[in-house]
DNA sequence: CTGAAAGCGCTTACAG
DNA sequence: CTGAAAGCGCTTACAG
């Protein structure tokens, strides 16, 4: 590791100078000829500078703490730190990521990470809900993802729920399915309500109205199954839209049992929050793909643009870092996600 | 935060002193009632030292870098970084976690972690693998998680995929099948190999040998399914060893075109590579589970003792710090992972 | 335009 | 037993 200190005994300049001239500072301050002198044998000898001496100083250190909870049971949670690292490596911070079981563990991470020096947090949450922010949180610049502020004050980033049931539906209705049911969870979390109310607007937008006897939300594996197969028998629906993996699979199930084949007979489109259907599992599902990357990667973005906006003469970085991949838009970073379909076989062709 | 500098005034001593005390290097060189006033008042403020600045010194910052590669696609990544930041918080160390998507982009993460002075790395694949390790991993203790190392020569912690095999195939033994199938991957996969070897000598070693047209290895959906339907057709099998999660899908859908039960005319076992069944996705599986959390729990475990063991004077951690729960032994990481069996409802009763 | 100095919070010989 | 001093790598007034 090369440091000022060398570069500016190299030189022949003092260590003021170096830090001036590498931070950008040293316009109308230094004479040119030495400011370029000193990056050039930066760069020669590859100089990088120590983030943990400058944060001493600045009390910036350019670390961010990702905290998730649960993410023990949430095999999809990769997503979301995945693009909060691509987030943060563009904008040259780096996370640290830590994990809670709940409140209680949480200040205590919380705590770890403030010692640490974060510049900021994200709270992230493994399915959309309505949460109390931890106090300690509240110190430093922070931002939610997938998940809402119970007295919604504090930024937040969620997937589109309303949106996904709408276009979901949308599309069962572009390849004529007639008679189009909805298989729901009967947990009682945000996205149900919300994908539901979205399928009915759809449904009532298309002039079409199939009844709420063609809309079930069913818990448990034995239950989910009699509940389908019911309604296969009786109401022969052509077109279901699942509330996620387990709902769609379960139609799967059901339909071979009674020897509809999906794609011709019957459409299915269902969310996907294991990926499981999209990346590994076939007979492949058309389907909604929670924005996981996205909110990782637009909840970091936020949080960046909040820390240095309390702080805007930041110094840019030595070009050394630069990416060269163009920048994303700090402030478009939207409040809620438009999710993708992700279009396979099991939607009928018309 | 307070400082030492705090502690120091309102404690009457200097620095120095309480440095000593709180790195517990105080025994017979500070007077026992001083030292116990420092620890009281140190209590008092809730002091809790500045890991930053102490690394400034010592070059020591107890961080750690997980480098994972291609989390993207693999949703069942998040059990290995939960064990290894349960690990981590144990030990009284923190987490930084970066991605990349191949040796290139490795190279610049692994520079920025260093210039964040991380004590060491793991570097996890997503599946058990052969790997090269960058070079410019070498100059700080490493370890590999879910991957070997080409020479053999890093410390590595991977599944013991023979045992898997071994294991799944006793179980349906054991479960009275007279007739057992092996459903594997053609994708070249170490632990393709290895499974199936593990799932012969189960068989020879109950003496039993179906012939290998009972071994089949597949890769498609169309190709997979087509396959499993001609093997119920002309052999009847009753048991099933699915190498991982797809495939024991498989089987399930085109056990339900046959008219069978799960369970009942027939037993499956299958490796669960998502998590989907065993937390989400119903009818569920009997299933080996992968043994991501203990891999990133012992590969961090492993390096913090190969961290240790190079500066074994290291100050102990002050008591706010303590986690009550034991302590892994660090020595016992082992370099092979036995695997659980998750039972379910799908293998018959007999 | 440039450098000497102080200081961020800590550790570590060294002197007393 | 205790403290003054130097230093880790950096930034930032301040003096010249």
């Amino acid at each position: 590791m090369t440091t000022m200190k060398e570069i500016a005994q190299r030189t022949g300049v003092s260590v003021s100078t170096v830090s001036l001239v590498l931070n950008n500072r040293d316009a109308g301050r230094v004479k040119p000829g030495t400011a370029s002198h000193v990056r050039q044998t930066a760069q020669a000898l590859g100089y990088q500078p120590n983030p943990l001496a400058r944060s001493l100083r600045t009390s910036k250190t350019r670390i961010l703490g990702f905290i998730s909870e649960e993410i023990a049971t949430t095999p999809y949670a990769g997503g979301m730190i995945l693009g909060a690292q691509d987030a943060a490596s563009r904008l040259g911070y780096v996370m640290l990521t830590v994990n809670t079981d709940g409140i209680a563990n949480a200040n205590d991470e919380i705590a770890a990470l403030q010692r640490y020096g974060v510049d900021g947090f994200v709270y992230a949450k493994m399915f959309n809900c309505l949460t109390s922010v931890p106090s300690s949180l509240a110190s430093l610049p922070f931002v939610l993802a997938d998940a809402q502020d119970e007295e919604h004050r504090s930024p937040s980033i969620t997937p589109d729920e309303f949106q996904i049931g709408y276009d979901a539906t949308r599309r069962l209705i572009a390849a004529d399915c007639a008679h189009i049911a909805y298989i729901g969870s009967s947990d009682p979390m945000l996205a149900q309500g919300l994908r539901l109310a979205g399928h009915r607007q759809a449904l009532k937008d298309a002039g079409l109205d199939f009844g709420s006897h063609m809309q079930i939300s069913v818990s448990g594996n034995e239950a989910a199954l009699s509940a389908i197969d019911r309604m296969i028998e009786s109401e022969h629906p052509d077109g279901f839209f699942c509330f996620n993996d387990a709902r769609a699979m379960q139609v799967y199930l059901c339909a071979a049992r009674h020897g509809l084949h999906i794609g011709e007979d019957i459409s299915v489109i269902g969310v996907d929050n294991h990926r499981v259907f999209a990346e590994t599992l076939s007979p492949r599902l058309t389907s909604v793909e929670l924005p996981h990357y996205e909110m990782g990667f637009w909840a970091v973005s936020k949080l960046v643009s909040l820390i240095e906006e309390q702080n805007p003469s930041e110094a840019t970085l030595p070009p050394t870092d630069r990416d060269t991949a163009p920048m994303p838009l700090l402030d478009s970073a939207p409040a809620q996600i438009h999710c993708r379909l992700i279009e396979k076989e099991s939607v009928r062709r018309r």
